[in-house]
DNA sequence: AGGCCCATGTAAGTAGTTACATGATTAG
DNA sequence: CTAATCATGTAACTACTTACATGGGCCT
């Protein structure tokens, strides 16, 4: 399966200039229902990209500021990104497992899926205001840019399966919760 | 991050003695929503497992049937599955470029959204189809494993993952399209 | 007879994570 | 003053995919 970290970069580096932090930190807070990355593959790619000329550093005016680089999407590099947005999808990868667990469980499981279930509950919930919070932040701007259409759609799509999985998590957890109770009666 | 392929096999075997390439099959149709395997996991793992005495091979009684390698999970597999049940999981890793695509879209890509919507509502129908068939299958059984509910519960987030995806490509297809004719008209 | 699915595997290459190192800045 | 967060990077490792090889059985 073909690396495609660079066209995360691209994507976001077009709208904003951003550091490899900042790149992490919205993937993670924003993306992190279809999409992650790690720093070793976010730093090197950034370098190697830049050599490339499909993203060049941006100097900051204000000297006050901290050491960061800073890059944005050359023209070059939008054509590349542009091409890619045509080719066909590679198929998906993913892995979960606390969805394994919840799959392969049986009755000799139930605590500890009771547990995982707590935990993923919260989590989910967690992202889940991660998502709202960047959908208001959008949706109240006036002036759109072109691109926050779509990213307002897919966060309906993120807010909406993170609503599905926290309320699925709370009602399964009390029907398991039930179950252990009726046992011990 | 570690490898968890040994647990799915664990867990499947449990149950019910397959082949590899059944395994997969599985894992395929009914998991594909938060997991995936490919073959070169899968063969050399099985065969480690069976040194390690994890599974073991299942003879068939009926020799009329092809040759494949059943296995199914033994007690000290059980435990080793056990355990892993009862520990932390590690974070989830995903990645769908179709939403990655979604996500970075702007107007300049209005044309391969709309493709690449059209692709994401059949496969996700496709999928939603495969796990409603397990679904039925199952309920249909009077006699319950006691793993059965675990996995009901699970095809029905998955059902209702799949209903939501659907939906909303659909709905967004149509959006976008009215977009497209009004700015020809 | 040909194509498709069943079935098992391996080798090479690539993608990805983790742990470590380093240091500045900010908030309490 | 110290802990947390911002910030950048690399090396070693491991996980994973892909492409290839092989062949039987089934359907038409």
């Amino acid at each position: 399966m073909k690396k495609k970290t660079r066209y995360v970069i691209l994507g976001l580096l077009r709208d904003e200039a951003m550091s490899g932090y900042q790149i992490k930190q919205s993937i993670d807070t924003r993306m992190s229902f279809f999409w992650n990355e790690s720093y070793g593959q976010l730093y090197p790619e950034l370098n190697a990209m830049e050599k490339e000329g499909f993203i060049e550093v941006v100097t900051i005016d204000n000297p006050t500021q901290r050491e960061k680089n800073l890059y944005k999407t050359t023209r070059k590099g939008l054509e590349l990104f542009n091409q890619w947005m045509a080719l066909e999808n590679d198929k998906d990868t993913i892995r979960s497992e606390a969805l394994l667990k919840f799959f392969l469980a049986d009755d000799q499981n139930k605590d500890a899926i009771l547990k995982h279930l707590d935990n993923f509950q919260q989590q989910n919930k967690a992202q889940l205001k991660l998502y709202q919070q960047f959908y208001q932040q959008l949706v109240s701007f006036i002036d759109l840019h072109n691109n926050h259409k779509y990213i307002i759609k897919m966060l309906e799509l993120g807010i909406a399966q993170q609503q599905l999985y926290c309320d699925w998590a709370k009602n399964y957890r009390n029907e398991l919760q039930r179950q252990v109770q009726g046992e011990n009666k």
